[in-house]
DNA sequence: CTCACCTGTCATGAG
DNA sequence: TACTCATGACAGGTG
């Protein structure tokens, strides 16, 4: 409890408040709190496969649970009666520090009442997650970081950028915030010891196998010498008794080391690192993105792989790279990351466009995708009449370019720069100070935002022809199937004229009679009649009498 | 697992 | 020359 992030002088206002039974009770909760924020809370909690939401289901170390915390040792309480029953949850936990300590209610952190984002964020904030910390800051820090992760772009690059990290450190990437730190802090933790102290690990044993634990050791790089020991105690939490090298999953940061207002800019956000690398090796914006007093060197943060890229490449480039580089490790990690920021992203990010999102989507000036759809849904000839329940899905993908906007910090909005007229948007592009990290990436999230509309055009057009060619298509059909009925009455309305005149003709031709009032044979003469209207009987001349004339 | 569909993105050419 | 637009092609997500 006093290494945690809090308050000196609340520490001291509090401390005599506190009884031995309580001092138990808050290590036995950030015991509890710090299992629950780590691996060992995807362990107890089930993934539906249905819903892909993770479900709380019972511990499997209730047996080190009852040894650690022996009931003797501590006031009777209804936490300890829980241990013989099922495993304390994570709300029960704030519940129970809510009802133990009132001052904890006053906290209103939305991670702090969110099991998972406490879990996730829990290494690289494990003393907030004491609610006794009552950290008000890291609020900030906890939107970044949601936002951050909400990205797997920027999880493989970190990965990417750091090569080892996907491969030898299977625990930790199940954890996206280890894979922020670990590659961060080259040869950190074989110097430095960042292990909890041994009840602690006792505890988290229980909850997690010890072959998981010994994969934590990090195959890190060299130290290097810039990490001095005063910065990395100020930024990790050490215990100078213990020397395994273990897991950094409790990269402790002291309200010494991290005052409220560095916290923000602290190197918590890889992507910051990305603009802090490319702004000093480029000259400018180093006021921008101020060194902590934690010691570490931005240049130092670089990995192995960045440190022989084109300074050009960093920042924005990078975020570019990942997304035209299928094949890399971002699918994989993607993968590795997805059961552990599924639930993350849909609670938390604020670019989630699912119920209660902010995002402005239905003030975008181009027609969105439904609204494109609906006008072709019933004219689409090839499509089978599915219904369209994507869009949710869909328009958190719409915000990658206004995320990628705010982990290079451009100061105004997507739709701006995508919709601004070429002189306004110069004139805005004018009025800030951008660098080229900036200016490229606005350029191509203009780009994109406008081949996007383009495309949507195109496609609508496209349906819009084809469904044009399907009505003309009809149209005609229906054309030719009349010109087919219409010749099928002329062809009836000839016949039954060739009839008439047929039977007039033989009317006229049996009234007929020759000098002797006999009527002419049909077959020896045939009424003809000449352009003026006369009528002529002319005889028949047949071929055989010809030929017997002959 | 496969398939069809949708959508974003890129490359390219035309204006 | 830079920019915009149109469009084919491709990739990835989704049902």
């Amino acid at each position: 409890f006093m290494e945690m992030d809090t308050d000196p002088e609340e520490v001291n206002s509090l401390w005599p408040l506190f009884s031995c039974q309580d001092m138990n009770l808050i290590d036995i909760l950030w015991r509890q709190d710090i299992d629950l924020g780590d691996k060992a809370l995807l362990e107890q909690l089930e993934l539906d496969e249905e819903t892909g939401e993770f479900m709380p289901c019972l511990l499997p170390s209730e047996p080190e649970l009852k040894e650690a915390y022996k009931p003797d040792s501590v006031t009777p309480n209804t936490i300890f009666s829980r241990v013989d029953g099922d495993a304390l949850s994570f709300d029960e936990c704030m519940q129970l520090l809510a009802e133990t300590f009132p001052l904890v209610e006053t906290i209103e952190s939305p991670v702090a009442q969110n099991p998972m984002l406490s879990a996730l964020l829990a290494p690289h904030k494990a003393p907030t997650a004491v609610p006794v910390s009552l950290a008000p800051a890291p609020v900030d820090v906890e939107q970044a970081w949601m936002e951050l992760l909400s990205l797997p772009e920027l999880q493989v690059d970190i990965l990417d950028q750091n090569g080892y990290a996907s491969t030898s450190m299977s625990l930790e990437v199940q954890d996206p915030n280890y894979s922020f730190y670990l590659p961060e802090l080259p040869g950190l933790v074989t110097n430095i010891d960042t292990t909890p102290p041994v009840p602690l690990i006792n505890s988290f044993k229980g909850m997690v196998p010890p072959d998981n634990l010994s994969q934590t050791t990090l195959k890190a790089p060299e130290l290097n010498a810039t990490y001095t020991t005063d910065s990395l105690c100020k930024l990790f939490y050490t215990d100078p008794s213990n020397t395994k090298p273990s897991s950094p999953m409790l990269p402790y940061t002291s309200n010494e080391a991290y005052p409220q207002e560095e916290v923000r800019h602290k190197p918590l956000e890889p992507s910051e690192i990305h603009v802090h690398q490319f702004s000093l090796t480029d000259g400018h914006m180093t006021t921008e993105f101020p060194d902590s007093d934690s010691g570490l060197s931005m240049d130092n943060v670089s990995s192995p792989r960045k440190s022989h890229q084109d300074d050009s490449s960093m920042g924005y480039s990078d975020l570019e790279e990942m997304d035209s580089n299928p094949g890399s490790n971002r699918s994989e990690c993607r993968e590795m990351f997805s059961l552990s920021l599924h639930g993350e992203e849909q609670q938390s990010s604020p670019y989630n466009t699912g119920p209660g999102s902010h995002l402005p989507t239905d003030s975008l000036p181009y027609p969105k995708s439904e609204l494109v759809e609906g006008n072709c849904h019933n004219q689409r000839p090839f499509t089978k009449d599915k219904p369209r329940r994507r869009s949710a899905g869909r328009q958190s993908r719409l915000s990658r370019d206004e995320q990628r906007a705010k982990v290079l910090e451009i100061p105004f909005a997507v739709e701006l720069i995508i919709n601004l007229s070429v002189d306004n948007f110069n004139e805005l592009m004018s009025k800030h100070q951008l660098n080229e990290a900036q200016l490229v990436l606005i350029r191509h999230i203009r780009r994109r935002g406008k081949n996007k509309v383009a495309a949507q055009n195109c496609r609508k057009r496209k349906m819009e022809s084809i469904s044009g060619l399907e009505g003309e298509l009809e149209a005609l059909c229906e054309k030719k199937a009349h010109l087919l009925w219409e010749s099928a009455q002329r062809d009836g309305s000839l016949k039954e004229l060739k009839e008439q005149l047929g039977s007039l003709y033989l009317e006229v031709f049996s009234r007929l009679r020759d000098e002797e009032g006999k009527p002419y044979s049909p077959s020896d003469y045939s009424l003809q009649q000449t352009s003026d209207g006369s009528m002529f009987l002319v005889p028949r001349v047949k071929k055989t009498l010809r030929g017997e004339d002959k």
